[in-house]
DNA sequence: GTCTATACTTCGATAGAC
DNA sequence: GTCTATCGAAGTATAGAC
């Protein structure tokens, strides 16, 4: 029985790039988008792709390997758009923009709940996660320590300041949530255009103007 | 058929202030809290409660209304915590240290990804949530006001900062990412520091000093 | 008013056919 | 190498016994 259970642990699964595999990813993460982590069963995803759910197991070995397949692939995703914005010259706003995506704030959202019932979820997202923040903060020491400036605020925590608050805009949008949004959305507009005007992180964000807003 | 439909949808369920019924309500609460949403099922409630999985239909409609009732109990302990920390002397910091306990904000997580597939739970966490931030910019607004500061910084916008950093750095150290937590952590007690000193919002939250810190 | 026996559906998974 | 037939466990919900 342990040798049945070797082979079967080790058994072939299907090609990795099949195009099969590749259609039930994109199953698997339009049910997550739209209804959520518990609506992504081997049944439901092969309906949606239009195949027989015994599918799913043979090209995962159970279900968390396709959660962390439609995970790897999009953070993979992200991972080049986020290193394309923050070429650009202006990686304050770039970032800015770049997390406001709602689509990244509901996929993030689904992964963190499904993070609770699944330990390879939650180390890779982990794993991710402390690149993106990385790539964000290396990125904006890179940008002030070109033109020789000594930020206020350390990149890192400008880091964690921007996803935290466009990934709460975005979910409480998502519910119908909208008390303080207009007004929380222009004084981050206004932090950003101070610090593109002096070159430097928003010397106080908290101004006069942004209660007229 | 339309009659027993009728007689179905109107059946009376058992009493509302039943030990029972409280009992199924705190096992789910603690299975939402240790393995997330989806581990709330009739039958791993029950057992968690040491009951009959038949008894949740009993007092309860559907798993809907077992989840609504969950989140009810919690909403209303914490609207009562909340209006009694904000009644305190130093308000922003007693909000700050409300919203900074991981307990809220894993309870809000596992609600906000359950509410993609329950309506009646979205419109009753949308109801929940702007309800407590009114109370929170109220209560800010109050404390301004009678002590006749301009704040910099509008109260339901300082609001919608504190929860979105607290409820973004709680769910990251659950998934075990720390990144730049320590450092934002740093600058938010050094702006209620401010705050506290100068009696108003912090006037330049992002001094060189959270810098070394 | 409270709970049990039971029906029916959907789940993930595996052995084996092509 | 690719897919199908089928199983046992777990899910929600209902009818009816105490």
């Amino acid at each position: 029985m342990a040798e049945g259970e070797s082979a079967w642990a080790l058994r072939k699964l299907g090609a990795e790039n099949s195009a099969t595999r590749a259609a039930l990813i994109d199953a698997a993460e339009a049910l997550m988008r739209e209804e959520g982590y518990s609506a992504v069963t081997s049944r439901r995803v092969a309906a949606r792709a239009g195949l027989k759910p015994q599918l799913v197991h043979y090209y995962f070995r159970g279900m968390d390997e396709l959660y962390l397949a439609v995970f790897r692939r999009g953070a993979e995703e992200n991972l080049q758009r986020l290193t394309a914005a923050l070429a650009q010259p202006r990686p304050l706003r770039a970032l800015w923009e770049f997390v406001r995506d709602p689509r990244g704030a509901t996929f993030t959202a689904e992964f963190t709940a499904l993070a609770q019932r699944s330990e390879p979820v939650r180390a890779e997202i982990a794993r991710y996660a402390e690149q993106f923040r990385r790539l964000q903060m290396q990125a904006l020491e890179r940008h002030l320590s070109a033109r020789g400036i000594e930020p206020r605020i350390q990149p890192v925590v400008a880091s964690v300041l921007m996803v935290s608050l466009s990934s709460v805009l975005a979910s409480e949008a998502a519910l119908g949530i909208s008390l303080g949004h207009e007004e929380t959305e222009a004084l981050a507009e206004l932090c950003l255009r101070q610090f593109e005007e002096s070159g430097d992180a928003p010397a106080a964000p908290l101004p006069e103007e942004a209660h007229s807003a």
